[in-house]
DNA sequence: AGCACGCCGACT
DNA sequence: GTCGGCGTGCTC
């Protein structure tokens, strides 16, 4: 009996202690180890976080964990480290945080070195007469036939060649033919570099030389942030970094925003480092995550690309950290526990002594401003690469041009221009549907939803009023209920604009593309793949369309309406703003061909658009960072939130200044306390929203409050009301 | 969160 | 008389 026997273990439920067990009888657990253990009057599959050798728990209420589901634990010291400081920095309860690193199968108790299963032949079935057995039971002879060729075949295999053969297997297994065993997985099978083939890259121009020579200056753990328009050959610079750490036998993990808008970066990766990425994204099956991740883990893995979630992937030989597009909001979890992978990649790198590397043709502020701090090293890639030149930006004045159906008279004459000369055009809009909401020509009574403070978007294409917040959707309703008179549907989206175009442009094959018209699997790769080969010329889209594709003729693209992000209420707005219409602006030209991009906008004398016509992104930048210096907004502060949502606006509103008082009353300085205030859709999904703002210079004394108030509102009995949540460092201020 | 206990209303 | 509403308390 050793003295240390009591694990404190992290488990799935929404409370921020560890819980303290007795050890399993006879076994030995290690931090980072799964255990099962009763908890409340169910058993729970936690984590092994610490092991002490006393609790404060009394001895009549200790239990025992029941038992040891690793042997060897999952997770390293290092990767714990990660699980404790995102539950303190972003104070979440740790539990919840061990949950969200680990995959599903692992959440639920199943072994990490899951048994593959296999269909062998029995003597029985050695000696089976298979004609005979055709003529009853065909499906039982093919898959006999399979076995017998095999003699030992997997499930896997099976599932591939052979659809819906598991009836099948059954009955054969019923007769003694066949049966079925398990066997442990051997090791994950290491990509070899050497016998692979790697495609040999282009010449770096100067500067990629230079970034590349600056970022191998430096030795260990730094960030560098490249900044590279669209076209500039930033991924070239990854993949010299990325190839010189694999050949030293380091892994490199790559995050990127959403890894179905990357197909191109991941086909690229194959093929000029001879390896197949690993990848690790929401799209695979349980299965197949589990296997990454346990790839990734063992280190048979050497490049693993994937979304936000993949920056708790335990490594066992880290050697990088590259973070594509950090400016991009799908890198923060926007529900429960709310994470900025970019960030952590940064806290994970120094705690690994690794470089990170940040890239992005619009860098975000707070990135830019910490490489101007010195924190970080901004590393510039100012030329396209090759022979491509950056496109034409123009306004089109929408108080001059009437624009009917959404397009003015400019930006009709250059799509022809555009279509004549062999071009493919993009048109941006970042609305779905038909149109944004319908209006009774009578009495002006507007389509809203029952449950949230919001107008439902028309969706000719279904005939229904849809809520893009809650998803509620109802029948379109021709005659106004009140008053008798037509509806009709007022403003554009992207559906009405896909007819509009076609009836402007009857010859020419059109593509909306949004989540609508993705919706079915394979449809946004089919649509995609036409419009890269060129038989698509008109795409019509959201924001969607404005990541991470590359189409060789696009020639024009068009932002029909920018002005939303002109006059936003968070104080982000202008910077968003400027990366979607830099980002959009990207996708056009970039061969020989000069590209064009137009803005339609109803307020040209708006001071942004000078600033970033004269001096580009960087110039918006600057300007609005000098603002957030003078209002002390981020990078410039420290921003936190408390956001509650409840059936009643008094139970939000009244738990809000219950935490408001008990901030007021904390004693810890340097904290502004705003609200709480209703948040501006207050009605969401049939819940009143409203949130608690802190703002202030001095991160530690943030934290320190947030850590008080989150221990004191977890006891509160007004909290049982609300459902609510901290978010730290939000991007999303409403 | 998830579950049980407990105390008041409309039902076989 | 009981089934069940959801307020309250607790989880090592």
């Amino acid at each position: 009996m050793t003295s240390k026997s009591i694990l404190r273990v992290a488990i799935n439920a929404p409370l921020s202690r560890l819980f303290d067990y007795l050890a399993v009888a006879g076994r030995e657990a290690l931090p980072g180890c799964r255990v099962r253990v009763p908890f409340g009057r169910r058993m729970h599959t936690g984590l092994v976080m610490e092991i002490a050798s006393e609790s404060d728990v009394p001895g009549d209420k200790l239990k025992e964990a029941k038992e040891l589901l690793d042997g060897v634990p999952i997770f390293e010291e290092q990767d714990l480290w990660l699980i404790r400081f995102v539950s303190d920095y972003y104070h979440h309860p740790i539990g919840e945080v061990a949950a969200a690193a680990m995959p599903a199968l692992l959440r639920q108790g199943k072994p990490l070195n899951s048994n593959t299963r296999f269909l062998s032949l029995t003597p029985a079935g050695a000696e089976a007469d298979i004609d005979a057995i055709r003529k009853r039971a065909p499906k039982q002879a093919e898959l006999l036939g399979l076995v017998m060729d095999a003699d030992t075949i997997s499930f896997a295999e099976l599932d591939q060649s052979l659809p819906a053969w598991r009836r099948a297997k059954k009955a054969l297994i019923a007769k003694s033919l066949v049966e079925e065993f398990e066997s442990s997985q051997e090791a994950d099978a290491m990509d070899d570099l050497a016998n692979t083939e790697q495609e040999a890259g282009p010449t770096l121009n100067p500067d990629q030389r230079l970034a590349l020579d600056a970022i191998n200056s430096r030795q260990g753990f730094n960030v560098n942030v490249i900044d590279g328009v669209t076209g500039s050959g930033k991924t070239e610079v990854y993949l010299r970094l990325i190839n010189a750490e694999l050949a030293a036998g380091r892994q490199v993990l790559v995050l990127v925003p959403e890894i179905g808008l990357t197909p191109q970066l991941v086909s690229r990766f194959q093929r000029r480092l001879g390896l197949e990425p690993v990848l690790l994204h929401s799209g695979l099956t349980d299965t197949a995550r589990l296997q990454a991740w346990r790839a990734a883990r063992n280190g048979s893995a050497r490049l693993i690309v994937g979304t936000r979630s993949a920056i708790f992937v335990p490594l066992k030989n880290a050697g990088l950290i590259v973070v594509d597009e950090e400016h991009d909001s799908s890198l923060k979890q926007q529900e429960g526990l709310r994470y900025s992978a970019r960030d952590l990649a940064i806290a994970r790198g120094k705690k690994l002594q690794v470089p990170v590397v940040l890239g992005s043709a619009t860098p975000s502020l707070d990135t830019l401003q910490r490489c101007r701090d010195g924190a970080y090293h901004l590393v510039n890639l100012p030329v396209r690469a090759g022979k491509a030149v950056p496109p034409l930006m123009r306004l089109v004045d929408l108080t001059r041009y009437d624009a009917y159906d959404g397009l003015s008279e400019p930006v009709i004459a250059a799509i022809e221009k555009h279509m004549a000369s062999g071009g493919q055009v993009l048109v941006f809009l970042n609305r779905r549907g038909f149109a944004p909401t319908l209006i009774c020509s009578g009495c002006g009574k507007i389509a809203e939803c029952m449950r949230c403070d919001s107008r439902m978007t028309v969706h000719a294409g279904s005939s229904m009023l849809k809520c893009h917040h809650c998803g509620a959707q109802r029948a379109i309703e021709s005659e106004c209920s009140d008053c008798g008179a037509t509806c009709r549907p007022l403003g554009h989206g992207t559906e009405r604009l896909e007819d509009s175009l076609r009836s402007r442009f009857p010859q020419e094959e059109i593509a909306r593309i949004d989540s609508d018209s993705t919706r079915l699997k394979g449809t946004m790769s089919r649509a995609l793949a036409m419009a890269t080969a060129g038989d698509t010329r008109i795409m019509v889209g959201t924001q969607m369309l404005s990541k991470g594709h590359h189409f060789p003729n696009l020639s024009l693209v068009v932002v029909i309406n920018a002005d939303q992000g002109l006059f936003s209420t968070d104080f982000r707005g202008s910077e968003r703003l400027a990366q979607s219409l830099v980002q959009v602006a990207g996708r056009s030209g970039r061969e020989e061909r000069q590209g064009e991009v137009i803005i339609q906008t109803a307020f040209p004398a708006h001071p942004f658009w000078n600033e970033l016509f004269k001096r580009g992104y960087r110039g918006v930048a600057e300007s609005a960072l000098a603002e957030r210096e003078n209002a002390s907004w981020p990078p410039f502060s420290r921003l936190a939130l408390i956001r509650a949502a409840a059936t009643s606006r008094r139970d939000a509103h009244n738990f809000l200044e219950t935490a408001r008082r008990m901030a007021d009353s904390s004693g810890i300085e340097g904290v502004r306390v705003l609200g709480p205030v209703s948040a501006p859709m207050e009605r969401k999904a049939g819940r009143y929203r409203a949130q608690l703002l802190f703002q202030s210079r001095q991160r530690a004394n943030l934290h320190r409050l947030l850590g008080s108030l989150r221990s004191g509102l977890e006891g509160n009995p007004e909290a049982r009301r609300v459902r609510w949540s901290i978010d730290v460092d939000p991007i999303e201020l409403f």
